[in-house]
DNA sequence: AATTTCCACAACCGCCTAAGT
DNA sequence: TACTTAGGCGGTTGTGGAAAT
């Protein structure tokens, strides 16, 4: 059985705000507040509607201090730092920005930044915008909702998916609207590299393997469960090559996002550095991170 | 000019969580 | 401790206007 309804639909308008309940709702919280209950809310203060809506309507429209439209480079780069590292947790990225809604910012990343970043236009519109599923055409999937199979042995398509169990790289070309996501597994690691560095074939990214069976100490069973197989030995590695991801054809100082894990820059050899102060909190880290992406 | 398609964004839905009882 | 409930949140849908055909 589900959860009652909070009103009763049947006797409450629905649809867009008329200039006269936006000037009711606001005449009453001026006067006495939302008084700390919005189910109640309505029939206080006169308005046949759902208190949801009416709480909504306030937030996100009729409180004092909301900014419309206009967002500033500024604060498209706070989104994209923040959807970097947090993913869409709106309310979280709002509160970073004065004057901005969730549901503004929301409906802007949607609608236009995401675009901005990666180029969706009329013509290839069809690819998917379904926030729950991680498309070829969106490098900074929600990690929160990844749960993508499939396996390469080699350097896969562009439109051959990933996930558990494989390490992946993001490729761009040049402009960034052809930006694609590349996959591959360990096994398939020295092929890939090999690929990267003879043939100049993209931009791109290479990450150092973690040790054959090492396994993340992350508490997230979903995380911990990412067995690592057939990675090859890292012992040739040394703790500076370890801690670091390397992106061969990023310039010194180009702006790197990666995803769930913060904006990081290229050094003057094109790896940016991890944030882990020891080796199980690197290799935990490495386990955290999935997705990358230039910032432009 | 009429129709269709696309886009932006306001609003809704339903789930989760914290607080109250 | 278990249950109820309102608030909060993110995903999705609906709608009006603009652009394209």
């Amino acid at each position: 059985m589900g959860r009652a309804p909070c009103c009763d639909k049947s006797k409450v308008k629905r649809g867009p705000w008329s200039p006269e309940e936006d000037e009711t709702l606001k005449n009453y919280v001026n006067k006495y507040g939302t008084g700390g209950n919005w189910i109640a809310f309505p029939h206080k203060a006169g308005l046949r509607r759902c208190g949801k809506s009416c709480r909504l309507r306030w937030l996100n429209y009729l409180r004092p201090n909301i900014k419309r439209g206009g967002f500033t480079e500024e604060e498209d780069n706070i989104i994209i730092s923040l959807y970097a590292k947090i993913g869409s947790r709106w309310s979280v990225i709002a509160s970073n920005l004065p004057g901005r809604t969730d549901n503004d910012v929301k409906n802007y990343w949607n609608t236009k930044l995401k675009k901005k970043l990666f180029g969706r236009n009329r013509s290839n519109s069809h690819l998917s915008t379904k926030a729950t599923t991680t498309t070829i055409d969106d490098p900074i999937p929600n990690l929160n909702n990844i749960n993508l199979h499939g396996s390469s042995s080699s350097l896969t398509a562009a439109n051959d998916f990933f996930i558990d169990d494989q390490l992946y790289i993001p490729s761009f070309s040049t402009p960034l609207t052809q930006s694609k996501l590349t996959a591959f597994t360990y096994d398939s690691y020295n092929l890939i590299t090999d690929e990267l560095h003879t043939r100049s074939l993209v931009p791109g990214l290479i990450q150092y393997p973690t040790p054959q069976g090492h396994q993340a100490t992350n508490s997230s069973s979903q995380e911990a469960s990412r067995t690592i197989s057939g990675s090859p030995s890292s012992s040739s590695l040394t703790l500076d090559q370890k801690s670091r991801l390397f992106f061969p054809f990023a310039n010194m100082g180009d702006d790197i996002l990666l995803g769930d894990f913060g904006l990081g820059f290229a050094d003057d050899r094109g790896g940016v550095g991890y944030c882990g102060q020891d080796d199980d909190e690197q290799y935990e880290i490495k386990h955290q991170v999935h997705s990358f992406s230039r910032c432009y």
